[in-house]
DNA sequence: TAAATCAAACTTTTT
DNA sequence: GTTTGATTTA
């Protein structure tokens, strides 16, 4: 073994192929063009034909055949996307390079969600754009609250008519950046009640953007935005499109026209960009995805670009792929695929149970059954449309001492006592940070709203923020819980990370005690925060990376994974993008949930709902139940309340679909029509801004005129 | 005048 | 369970 450690690696020859696994569709793809300036690829990925392994693939051999790791860009959906996409790349490329297990893999530095490489880059670059390297990323939460101040400061809560409220806006903000579309046409289309607001929400818009700068405050979209205002610069577009031999985008039929555009200039001739997408697996159209970046990628470029499908289903039984397909079937898109795979199994089973609690008895006496056949906890997962559709399983779970871990829903960052502390956080790394102050000064003993807006615009006026807070002088009763906070933040801001973590708990704690009963609860989580400051080198990192990429379960009842060895998987649909298990319950198959109401707007809306059903469908290897309650509440009411509705199954369980499931308890009534196909969405453009410049303020602002 | 307290409404999906 | 608004209290 040592000897073969030893051996210098390029004389080494593979121990094994690491591609001989590849079926034909893979390798094509993955052997694609040239090491160097590949010609533009996209390949068309359905469900689980090995997605992930062979765009892993296509990196170990990029790499293997001379390219730099470090000039190659992946982007992917989610940081944990991007790192098993890392881990496979660097051990197919350790077998690829016959180097031993045991050596480090070469790393690919440069991967992770557009955002988040968006502000490694923007914090790079800070000094080039005029924008301060201690700039904050606000998450929606602060995003909204910043955009109520100024929208109070503006005199737009005292209106004669009402006002549309600070989340509002603050979607509109959002759609017209990541659509790039007018303000006007997105009033028209998607806001229509507030389209008679045209001229003030420019008004509003333009000052929350001049008020983000001014604070050096950055929320989602404007890392998207300023990614893309820089690629505008003709000196920085030719520094960082340089920069990259290769991009990979992963899940493009989720990315939307302002993240189509960051690509197309950064790779404007498409060589060396090779993208991964699968249209019937849009699901995240609410969040601007345009589809029709996938569809219309080839015909971007000249000779277009080529177009590689993987039609071959390695996840899961044949009979389960006939439902996922019969699902489609009714609603094709224009890369129609059929799934198929060799292997059989199981047949999917539709349950009807009478309500909600018959549900949540039902999966939990087969996640039992399950796990005395062989099937831990862990290879099971309940999904469902939206987070509270758990309520009743948790319970249920919770009173038979099974344990369970949930992804999406309730946030940990949005937990009141986690704000607080990154508030306090945020505000030593940039005093400027008004939201962040706010928050902080409140929880001070003695000092409430006034107090807190006192001390803001004290430091708003100052040149200097941070020594405006050492003089500010607090109401009287607030004086010594007021110099504890200065004291704290001195030691904050003086001690190493994450060192610095341990004076910001010590003074949190006590106003935890006294804020709140259940303050044992949530130190829990506060703990949980303090072991993920170890995985940051930096404070900028740790707050940057977790605004962008926070811990996807809540803390509460979900045991923590290191003391429970085996526990369930509950997750949102969405949440389960690209992910797999063995066996998978989907709860709430009913019209009214899958479509939701909410959705039940428009034709694409239904479509959109339609293939979630179809994502969450395809996440099964080997069996598939879906479930049926006849009756559910409906939402809008007391948490015990009692309003049920009689739903009937899923309009998307057609009568093809249901060919493919057995029917286990009563049989549902028949389900519904299928609904009309959907006409394509409005033509839109990608809008051009006007030409290159430098100041960055301007570029922002100028999107609001 | 500002802070604390209490009652009531609202809750899709997420970077 | 959090946020918002109205009321009471210092």
């Amino acid at each position: 073994m040592s000897a073969r450690a030893l051996a210098p690696v390029r004389r080494r020859p593979p121990a094994e192929d690491p591609f001989a696994t590849l079926n034909d569709e893979q390798r094509a793809a993955v052997f694609h063009g040239a090491a160097q300036a590949a010609p533009p690829l996209l390949i068309d990925a359905g469900a689980g034909t090995g997605k992930t392994l062979t765009l892993a693939a296509r990196v170990a051999r990029l790499v293997r055949d001379g390219a730099d790791p470090q000039r190659l860009l992946l982007l992917t959906f989610s940081r944990r996307a991007a790192q098993a996409m890392q881990q496979r790349a660097g051990r197919l490329l350790q077998r690829a390079l016959g180097q031993p297990a045991t050596a480090a893999p070469p790393q690919q530095p440069w991967a992770g969600t557009f955002h988040g490489v968006a502000a490694r880059l923007l914090r790079e670059y800070a000094p080039r754009i005029g924008l301060s390297e201690q700039f904050t990323i606000a998450d929606r939460a602060d995003s909204e609250d910043l955009l109520g101040w100024v929208r109070d400061a503006q005199g737009f809560g005292r209106t004669h008519r009402r006002f549309p409220l600070k989340g509002t806006c603050l979607a509109i903000h959002s759609r017209a950046v990541n659509a790039c579309e007018p303000l006007a046409e997105v009033l028209a289309t998607r806001f229509p009640w507030c389209a008679g607001w045209e001229a003030e929400l420019k008004t509003l818009l333009r000052a929350y953007t001049a008020e983000k700068l001014r604070q050096q405050v950055l929320d989602y979209d404007d890392l998207l935005l300023v990614w893309h205002a820089m690629l505008e610069v003709p000196a920085l577009a030719a520094a960082l499109s340089a920069r990259f031999d290769h991009v990979l985008v992963d899940e493009y039929q989720d990315t939307n026209r302002l993240q189509a555009a960051i690509l197309y200039r950064l790779k404007p001739d498409g060589r060396g960009l090779t993208v991964v997408g699968d249209d019937a697996q849009a699901i995240y159209s609410f969040r601007a995805a345009e589809p029709r970046n996938l569809r219309e990628f080839p015909g971007r470029f000249e000779p277009p670009a080529e177009v590689l499908p993987l039609q071959r289903n390695y996840r899961s039984g044949d009979e389960i792929l006939r439902a996922c397909n019969a699902v489609l079937a009714a609603a094709p898109g224009p890369f129609a695929k059929t799934l198929w795979s060799p292997r059989s199994g199981a047949r999917p089973q539709l349950v009807a149970v009478a309500d909600e609690g018959a549900q949540a008895a039902w999966v939990a006496d087969a996640v039992l059954a399950q796990r005395e056949a062989g099937i831990a906890l862990k290879r099971q997962a309940v999904l469902f449309r939206t987070g509270h559709h758990s309520a009743a399983l948790e319970l249920e779970l919770m009173r038979r001492d099974i344990p369970y871990l949930k992804f999406g829903g309730l946030k940990f960052l949005e937990a009141a006592h986690v704000k607080d502390l990154l508030a306090l956080l945020r505000w030593v790394q940039n005093p400027r940070a008004r939201i962040a102050g706010f928050r902080v000064a409140q929880l001070v003993e003695g000092i409430g709203a006034a107090g807190a807006r006192r001390l803001c615009d004290a430091l708003d006026a100052a040149a200097d923020p941070a020594a405006a807070r050492q003089a500010f002088v607090p109401p009287p009763a607030a004086r010594a819980p007021w110099a504890a906070l200065c004291g704290a933040i001195a030691q904050i801001a003086a001690a190493p990370w994450p060192a610095a973590f341990e004076p910001a708990l010590r003074w949190y704690l006590p106003q935890l005690e006294r804020l709140h009963d259940d303050a044992a609860v949530r130190r829990a989580d506060l703990e949980l925060l303090q072991r993920l400051t170890g995985g940051h080198r930096t404070r900028e990192a740790f707050l940057a990376e977790l605004t962008l990429d926070p811990p996807e379960a809540c803390s509460d009842e979900a045991a923590d994974p290191q003391l429970d060895e085996d526990y369930l998987i509950l997750s949102t649909i969405h949440s389960a993008k690209g992910l797999e298990w063995p066996v998978v319950y989907v709860l709430n198959v009913v019209d009214g949930c899958i479509p939701s109401d909410m959705a039940a707007g428009s034709a694409a809306e239904i479509e959109e709902e339609r293939r979630l059903l179809y994502v969450a469908m395809t996440r099964a290897m080997h069996r598939l139940h879906l479930l049926v309650p006849q009756r559910f509440h409906v939402g809008g009411q007391a948490a015990l309340g009692d309003r049920h509705v009689w739903a009937g199954p899923s309009r998307f369980l057609t009568p093809a679909v249901m060919d493919g499931l057995d029917a286990v308890g009563p049989l549902p009534a028949s389900p519904g029509p299928a609904s009309a196909k959907s006409p394509g969405p409005p033509e839109t453009r990608i809008e051009t801004p006007a030409g290159p410049v430098v100041d960055l303020g301007a570029a922002l602002r100028a999107r609001w005129d």
